[in-house]
RNA sequence: GCCCCCAUCGUCUAGAGGCCUAGGACGCCACCCUUUCAAGGUGGAGAUCACCGGUUCGAAUCCGGUUGGGGGCACCA
């Protein structure tokens, strides 16, 4: 890793994420935390975690913790925040919630108020909303009209008398505003096209735009790596932090996850919860691998890294500009690649989850060499050892007599088939009864019968797996045991003299 | 409506003036392997580098415009 880096203005390097608490991990808000993660680890800096709840309605402690326990999950850790060690908060700059941090906010917009930056509002939401509405009838932009900036007393103390609680607002100046992004470059707003916007709310709850500059101060956070939906509410915290007199940190603005029909990635259009994401069995590593591959590359064509590697690699410099679609089919590869990977005892430990508990850890290692490469995600364990829990009733309920029969072969010659398999392998004792010898037999009677081997299997496997797409044949009966898997072929064998018998 | 950002195969991307008749990967198709399904192997289709104009001996790469897409403009974050 590089040498730790200073910012233009000396500060060391410091980078924060600040998720909001109003809902689960989000695939994006990892993304973001990820390569905030990866710069900090890249360049030897700081990397804190802050809870920004200060919509106290819809922030909940539960999504708290799904967002916490999520990004540990994927192997995100921080040097500061929530729950960095032990379940306790660490950092000089806490505490790292917002809702604990109402006196330096009220602090600074008294501040703010007192220089003339800011200015009390009395308008109520109702009134906003009708000059809003009257604003869009005459396709004028949608901002505040100014209308407390000149108030008298008088107009104030009648405000007051009514019990209306004033809204802070900022007073935005009007002037040309230019950063210099991380991943952009240049960019220049005109602050004269904004509104001034509210900073505190008639209740006293202080707002985002305003809550973040004040904590990445308090944080002396250096550099603000966040998603490109947050590019235009840059000139507002430039704005906040020029009348605050604040040190400006760098901006660097990621670009976004997008839906298939490319606009941003939402629940209604995706699968956005981690923890959906989770539970299928989706490896974390390949998670993070396939995370940090949507908007960066390291610009040769290996694609399979560990997240230390990735932080070893790389650069907020080589991040794209333009947005990626979130795609499915490359995840789900990519998990397969990473379970393939897996080394037989560290698949069975983490299948462990996916698998019912009647199924003793000796037989759960046992099958995993049968199902290791036909598995895209964990969860898909489950439905492939279903026929080791499941019970022979269970079994034969699964399949109709017909999908014992190959193409091309009658019902009694199935009968026949399934009558040769059961006396040749009824002949071997249950120590006999493993794969190489159930093969041999197999194939060896399949031959004398004159049939295909693959026609031949097929009846057994229905019989013994219920499916007729489940893992290697002898692999499995050899695990299923030899009294199960005769007594599975008789009662195919009795399925189809039923289903003869009726016919008759 | 206004402001800002973006633009290479369906998708993720390589590409920072000649190495590009544009490379890799996913997905798709075919074949091989094969007891099903996978995995693996081989091959293939797939991008006039959004378009139009410049600059240059030479442009996917630089500049301008157009078009298209996206984001933002809350007493949400």
């Amino acid at each position: 890793m590089s040498e730790p880096q200073v910012t233009t203005d000396s500060r060391p390097v410091r980078v924060r994420m600040a998720p909001s608490p109003t809902g689960p991990l989000h695939i994006g808000t990892a993304r973001t935390s990820l390569y905030n993660y990866l710069f900090a680890r890249h360049v030897g800096g700081t990397y804190v975690m802050r809870i920004e709840d200060t919509d106290l309605a819809r922030s909940t402690p539960e999504y708290e913790l799904d967002i916490i326990e999520n990004l540990h999950w994927l192997g995100i850790t921080w040097d500061e925040g929530p729950q960095v060690a032990g379940g306790e908060d660490v950092g000089e700059y806490g505490p790292y919630r917002q809702s604990q941090r109402w006196d330096l906010y009220a602090r600074e917009a008294r501040r703010l108020v007192e220089s003339e930056a800011a200015y009390h509002c009395w308008c109520t939401p109702d009134e906003l909303e009708m000059v809003r509405r009257q604003q869009e009838r005459d396709h004028e932009p949608p901002r505040y009209n100014g209308r407390c900036l000149s108030l008298t007393d008088a107009d104030r103390a009648a405000f007051e008398a009514e019990g209306r609680k004033p809204a802070i607002r900022f007073k935005v100046p009007a002037e040309k505003v230019t950063f210099d992004d991380l991943i952009r470059g240049e960019v220049e707003f005109d602050n004269a096209l904004l509104g001034d916007f509210v900073i505190v709310r008639g209740d006293g709850v202080p707002l985002y735009h305003f809550v973040v500059v004040v904590d990445d101060e308090a944080m002396q956070v250096s550099h603000v790596i966040r998603g490109e939906d947050h590019l235009s509410n840059t000139p507002k915290h430039i704005a906040l932090i020029r009348a605050l007199g604040y040190g400006e940190p760098r901006f660097g603005h990621i670009p976004l996850i997008l839906n298939p029909d490319r606009s941003k990635m939402s629940k209604r259009k995706s699968q956005t919860d981690m923890t959906a994401f989770r539970e299928q069995g989706y490896l974390p590593e390949a998670m993070v691998n396939f995370l940090a591959f949507l908007g960066w590359s390291p610009g040769t064509e290996e694609e399979i890294f560990t997240l230390e590697e990735l932080a070893a690699r790389f650069e907020i410099e080589e991040v794209h500009k333009a947005g990626a679609i979130f795609d499915k089919d490359r995840l789900d590869y990519l998990n397969g690649v990473y379970i393939r990977h897996l080394t037989d005892e560290q698949l069975a430990l983490r299948l462990r989850p996916f698998l019912p508990s009647t199924l003793d850890d000796e037989s759960v290692l046992r099958v995993v060499p049968l199902i290791k490469e036909r598995l895209v995600r964990l969860g898909d364990a489950t439905e492939l050892v279903a026929f080791l829990t499941e019970t022979d009733d269970d079994v034969a309920s699964r399949y109709e007599p017909d999908m014992l029969v190959p193409k091309g072969r009658s019902s009694a010659e199935v009968a026949g088939a399934l009558e040769l398999a059961l006396k040749t392998l009824g002949r071997l004792s249950h120590d006999d009864f493993a794969a190489d010898e159930l093969e041999a037999r197999c194939r060896n009677a399949a031959e004398d019968a004159g049939w295909k081997p693959g026609d031949f299997f097929l009846p057994i496997r229905v019989a013994v797996t219920g499916r007729t797409v489940s893992p290697p044949l002898f692999g499995s009966m050899e695990l299923l045991g030899r009294d199960r898997t005769l007594a599975r072929l008789e009662a195919a064998l009795r399925k189809l003299g039923a289903a003869e018998a009726s016919h008759a």
